[in-house]
DNA sequence: GTTGGCCAGC
């Protein structure tokens, strides 16, 4: 009952974002995120010159992924939509590019159905993914100009094997067809149509409307990894769920043993995404395409071994856990990378609730300066996303004045968008403007900057060179470590990438 | 032009 669901864009967005991460870092462990009687398809065309038929189950799917061979995979994102579908799944539409081993980007079309993962309200994993380039099936002719009815015809062929039974639970529902009395139709609407409208900005919870009223709650709370691998699954969805009379042919996840909830709440920040759209207004839209090289993605390690805890808190998205939830066992390696929000109503580990109790480390957020001063939290969140998740973002315009020196910070679960960030100044926003993109630093900091800097070199970075692996995010700032809690990130080396790029670059 | 807010214990 209580526990709301994010809404069908912020789960779309998420799982875009850990898909291609995956797919970048770790493409073996991909087929985890599907289940037994999921569909897949990547395109292809087989020697006929038709789009390639579907594969079926995850052992399948694996197979198929791991012929395709990605490697070093890239992906830019130019658009998702997201909408809630039938039996409280999602369906998410992805646009965008994919350069897969070092070839050029080929701009694709994907469409995922992301199926309720039973036991938990905010699980989910891919029943159907169908990935399709453009330029395979608009290739040489016009497809555009005439509908030539040849070209029809091969849709239809398509479709044709493409969803053999895997329609039947969509299609199946679809017969019912009763409007959901789940609130989900007007969610998402709001949040597609009027996108900028949103009270975003407002860290006040109250600012919500019917649309967020789902989110801001669960907003304020930052549970993290702070809680326990205990997942609870709840027996049954409280959730008021159309009568679907198909819920999902196998929502393979029978066991009663979901791999883990990942908790995203990070994902769930204060602010709605405002629109699925990437701002492909200027910027080099480097979206999701993973950080650097390390792979920061255990998942190789073992699909047992218990996670360190300070791992679990980095991203709350791959490390499959458990053993296949599923019992397809035999198929390749356990679990799947089921993925999952945390409800405010969930799991909370007893968890003080509504309250954000996480602070994130320096190492994770990103000073803007030299904003516009029209700018807005969506806009300048929705610019940041394209780096990584934005959990909390503030625009500062404390105004000495009259003069309004904007500036903001940007959070994110992670370091490596801030990275990624200072690495690829001078970022460009709007096309225009040129951000001033600092990691972010605390007057204590900055202080012993403007005094100390005896050396050239901007002080504080590791003496050894521009690697400390751990120079981020701890004690930098003298007041004191990030605490157990906070700290968080520090055991992993990924990220430190852009190092010396920073290192004295400021003004 | 410019680096928030903030919890909290010996």
């Amino acid at each position: 009952m209580v526990m709301e669901k994010p809404s069908p864009l912020l789960v779309g967005r998420e799982f875009v974002r850990q898909y291609y991460t995956l797919l970048n870092k770790a493409p073996d462990y991909l087929h985890r995120f599907y289940g037994r009687n999921s569909s897949y398809v990547h395109g292809g065309l087989d020697g006929s010159g038709k789009p390639e038929e579907a594969v079926y189950g995850q052992a399948e799917i694996h197979k198929k992924v791991m012929s395709l061979q990605f490697s070093e995979c890239h992906t830019k994102i130019r658009h998702v939509d997201a909408h809630a579908t039938l039996g409280d799944g999602v369906v998410v539409q992805v646009m965008g590019e994919l350069s897969n081993s070092g070839r050029p980007m080929r701009r694709f079309m994907q469409t995922f159905v992301l199926a309720p993962e039973g036991s938990a309200v905010n699980k989910f994993y891919v029943h159907n993914d169908i990935f399709r380039y453009e330029e395979e099936l608009f290739g040489d002719s016009e497809a555009e100009l005439g509908e030539s009815e040849e070209e029809e015809a091969e849709e239809e062929q398509v479709e044709a094997h493409a969803s053999p039974e895997p329609t039947q639970d969509c299609s199946a529902g679809a017969a019912y067809y009763e409007p959901p009395p789940v609130s989900n139709g007007v969610e998402e609407q709001q949040e597609e149509v009027v996108p900028e409208a949103e009270p975003e900005a407002q860290p006040e919870p109250e600012a919500s409307q019917e649309a967020e009223v789902e989110l801001s709650p669960e907003a304020e709370l930052q549970v993290e990894e702070a809680e326990p691998d205990v997942e609870e699954k709840l027996p049954e969805e409280p959730e008021e769920k159309a009568p679907t009379p198909v819920p999902a042919p196998t929502p393979p996840p029978q066991t009663p043993e979901p791999p883990k909830t990942f908790s995203w709440a990070s994902v769930t920040s204060k602010n709605l995404p405002p629109s699925g759209a990437l701002p492909a207004s200027g910027i080099p839209p480097h979206v999701v395409k993973a950080p650097s090289v390390q792979p920061r993605v255990e998942v190789k390690q073992d699909a047992q071994a218990p996670l360190p805890r300070d791992q679990r808190r980095e991203r709350p998205g791959f490390t499959p856990r458990g053993p296949r939830p599923d019992g397809a066992a035999s198929e390749a390696q356990g679990g799947k990378p089921y993925f999952g929000f945390k409800g405010r109503g969930e799991s909370e580990g007893g968890e003080s609730e509504g309250r954000r109790s996480v602070r994130y480390p320096d190492s994770h957020q990103l000073f803007v300066g030299n904003l516009p001063h029209d700018i807005d939290e969506g806009e300048l969140k929705d610019f940041f996303m394209t780096f990584g998740n934005v959990v909390e973002m503030r625009i500062n315009t404390k105004g000495v004045g009259g003069k309004l020196p904007n500036f903001g910070f940007v959070v994110f679960d992670d370091s490596d968008p801030v990275q990624r960030i200072l690495g690829a100044k001078p970022i460009m926003f709007r096309g225009e403007v040129r951000l001033n993109v600092e990691e972010k630093k605390t007057r204590a900091a900055r202080e012993r900057e403007t005094r100390g800097t005896g050396d050239g070199r901007r002080g504080d970075r590791g003496p050894g060179g521009p690697r400390g692996p751990m120079g981020n995010g701890m004690g930098r700032d003298g007041r004191g470590p990030p605490s157990t809690r906070g700290g968080m990130g520090s055991g992993r080396g990924g990220g430190q990438s852009g190092e010396s790029r920073f290192a004295g670059a400021r003004r």
